[in-house]
DNA sequence: GATCGTTGTGAAAACGCTTGCAAACGCGAG
DNA sequence: CTCGCGTTTGCAAGCGTTTTCACAACGATC
C-alpha cells in the first residue's frame, strides 16, 4: 500500500526513529538530516498513520461532542466553530448525539467515548444530577456549555439576563400580555437554557410591574412545528398575548406563521421576538437577541484543550459568561391602540 | 487507567486471544468460556481500545464526508445522514471543508484524507477533471454526491428535472418574465448542481416558448445574503421580473425580504419558489421543491459502506436518482394582470 | 485400537508508530 | 593527545489489539 516509516528511513539511510523525530519537529536532530528525511517523506508521500501514531503516543486526539441532536441549527453552527478549532490543534471531532436509539439512558450507560477522546464537550447539560456523576467519573476532563457546574469548566451565555433583555424589549413598548414559547413540556430538570430564560422572562415581568399569568406560557420544543403549535394554543386563550417571547428562533418563526395564517398582523397586532438570529432570522425580519453561536463553539473547544493540556495542575475553575445583544428589526412594535399598558403599578 | 484487554484475560484465566475473540461474537469459543469472559469483561468495564484495535485489524473505521462547508443547513443535515448510518456500522464519520484556509487546492495538494479513511463521500464535486483524478489516486473508495462520473458509483437528484419542475410551475401559471437567482458567478465549472439547475430553467422555459433573457440570470451564492443581493439586482431591471426560481430556499428567502422592503407583494406583484424544503421554509410559506437531504445522507453513506464491503468484485456502477417533488405554498400565484404572458408562442 | 476431523485454546507475530536509553560522534579545553 | 560535554543517532521496548498457526483434547469412523 503506501508508504510507511520503515520505507522512508530505508530511503533516507536513518532510523525509523530520526525519521520520526524530523517529521515531527523534534529538536536534535541535525539540519542536514532533517532536510533529507524530509525530502524523502515528500518524495514518497508519506504521512504518518494516525492509528500507529496516537496508539504509541499515548494521546488519542479526539474531543467529542456531547449534543441532543445533530442537525438542528445551533447544533450544526456549534459543531462547526468547534471543529475548526480542534482540527487547527490536530484534534478530530467525534459528534455524540444523545437523542439517538435509547437517549440519555443509553449514553449514560454505554458511556460510548470511553477509551475514545481525551476530553469532552457537553452542551446543553442533558443529564440529571447522578447521571452527570456517572460521566464525570469516565474519566476524561469536561467542559460544559450552557450550563455551570462546580469544579467544571464552562461557558455560558447569560440566559436570564437575555430573557430579560427579550421581555424587557417588549415591556419598554407598552406590552403587558406578553406570551413565552419555551422548551419541553415535562423535561426532567436538565436542560437549564429553557428555565434560565422563563426566569429571565418572570423578572422582566415584575420589572415591569406586572402580573406572571401561566396561560401564557407554553411548551415549543426549540423548533418551528412545537412554535406552531404553541402558538396555536395561544389562539386559544380567551384573552391573547400582544407579544410574544420564543426562546428560539425557530420557535418564533413557527409561531409567527400560525399567527399571520390567522389574519393576526405582525408587529401590528401581534410582537415577536426570538433568540439566537438564526441565518434567517435578518431575513424574516425577526427582532431577535443574538449570540453568537459559532463563536461559542470555538471558544469551548480552546477551552477544552487548554484543559486537557493541563496535566493536573490545580487550577481555579473556568467560567465564561458570553455576551447576547437586542437587534430589532421588524417583528416589534407597541400593541394595537386598546391593548395598551396602563402605566401605574410599575411607574 | 482503564482495563486492557490483558487485565480481561488474566481475570477470566484465558489468553488474550481467547478474550478478543469472545468479546467479538467469533466462532471457536466454547459457551461457557465465552460467559465468563463477557462477566469478567463487564465487571471491569472493559472496551476495546479502537485505535489498537483498528491498527492491528488493519481497518480504520472511519469515512470522509468532503463538503465545502460545514454548518450551512444541507450540509448539516447531509452530515446527520450520513453521521446515523456510519454509526450503525461502526464508523466515525470525519468532516472534511473544502472551504477552510486554502481551499479546494490545499485540499487536493494535502489529500489530508490519507491515511485516515476508508471511504469518501465527495458532495456537490468541487473539483475540476484534473483535480478529481487527483483524488480518486488517493486510493479509498469513492462515492459522489449530486454528480456523476463514470466508473465511480453515486447518487443525486435530477436537477434538470427539478428546476424544469419549478420554472413549469412558474409557467404554468402564466409568467413570462422568470428570474434564476444561481450559484457562483465565476465557478469554474465545479459545482455541477447550479448548473444543472441553470439547462431545466432553459428547457422549461423553452417548453413554455419563452425567450431566455440574460438580464434575468444572477449568481446568488446560495446564501440568504446572495440571494438578497441577487434580487436587488434584478430590480434595477428596466423590465422586472414577475417570478423568481431560485437555486435554494435560503436564496428565495433572501429574495423575499428585499422584494418586500420594496414594497413589492409577494406572491401578488411577484412569484418566488425555491428548492430544497429547507426546515423553515413552510413556516414562511415558501414554494419549493422538495428533496430529502437527511434521506440522501444515509444512501450515500450506505452506498460508500457497500463500496468498501465490494473487496474488487468487478460490478457494475451504481447510481440513483432521488427523486424532488413540487411543494406548493404561498409564495407563488398568477402574475399581476398587466403582465400575464400572451398565450400564442407555446400553444 | 489406530486414524481423522472438529473444537477450543494459547503463543507469538504482526500493525506502524513513539520514546527512553545508550552509544557514537564532534569539538574545544586542558 | 586526551578528556569531557553536548549533540546526533540507532536500538529496542513498548502501545493494546487482531490474527495466524500450532497444538491438545475429544469423539466419531473404519
Amino acid at each position: 500500500m503506501s508508504a510507511t516509516i520503515e520505507d522512508v528511513a530505508r530511503a533516507a539511510r536513518v532510523s525509523v526513529a530520526t525519521v520520526s523525530r524530523a517529521l515531527r519537529g523534534l529538536p536534535n536532530v541535525a539540519p542536514s538530516t532533517r532536510a533529507r528525511v524530509v525530502a524523502v517523506a515528500t518524495e514518497l508521500e508519506y504521512v504518518a498513520d494516525p492509528r500507529a501514531s496516537r496508539l504509541a503516543g499515548g494521546r488519542r486526539m479526539v474531543i467529542g461532542l456531547v449534543v441532543p441532536m445533530l442537525g438542528q441549527w445551533y447544533y450544526a453552527k456549534l459543531f462547526s466553530g468547534v471543529e475548526a478549532v480542534a482540527t487547527i490543534s490536530g484534534y478530530d471531532v467525534l459528534p455524540l448525539s444523545t437523542s439517538g436509539p435509547g437517549g440519555v439512558e443509553r449514553f449514560v450507560e454505554q458511556l460510548p467515548f470511553r477509551k475514545r477522546v481525551d476530553g469532552l464537550v457537553l452542551a446543553d447539560a442533558q443529564f440529571d444530577e447522578e447521571q452527570f456523576q456517572v460521566v464525570k467519573r469516565g474519566g476524561v476532563p469536561l467542559v460544559t456549555l450552557g450550563s455551570h457546574t462546580p469544579g467544571v469548566w464552562g461557558l455560558a451565555v447569560d440566559n436570564v439576563a437575555a430573557a430579560r433583555l427579550a421581555v424587557g424589549h417588549l415591556t419598554g413598548l407598552g406590552h403587558a400580555r406578553i406570551a413565552l414559547i419555551g422548551g419541553i413540556e415535562d423535561d426532567p430538570f436538565r436542560f437549564s437554557v429553557p428555565v434560565d430564560r422563563f426566569e429571565g422572562y418572570q423578572e422582566a415581568l415584575a420589572a415591569a410591574g406586572l402580573e406572571h399569568d401561566p396561560d401564557l406560557v407554553v411548551p415549543g420544543n426549540f423548533s418551528a412545528e412545537g412554535g406552531a403549535e404553541a402558538m396555536h394554543a395561544l389562539l386559544t386563550l380567551r384573552e391573547s398575548p400582544t407579544a410574544v417571547f420564543a426562546c428560539s428562533d425557530e420557535m418564533a418563526i413557527g409561531a409567527m406563521q400560525v399567527a399571520r395564517d390567522a389574519g393576526i398582523r405582525i408587529p401590528e397586532d401581534l410582537s415577536v421576538i426570538g433568540i439566537d438570529d438564526h441565518d434567517l432570522a435578518a431575513y424574516v425580519g425577526l427582532t431577535t437577541i443574538r449570540q453568537d453561536v459559532i463563536g461559542q463553539g470555538e471558544r469551548v473547544a480552546q477551552l477544552l484543550l487548554d484543559r486537557i493540556a493541563q496535566t493536573e495542575g490545580v487550577t481555579a475553575d473556568v467560567h465564561e459568561v458570553h455576551p447576547t445583544r437586542l437587534v430589532v428589526r421588524r417583528t416589534t412594535a407597541a400593541p394595537p391602540p386598546g391593548r395598551r399598558r396602563e402605566r401605574g403599578v410599575a411607574d
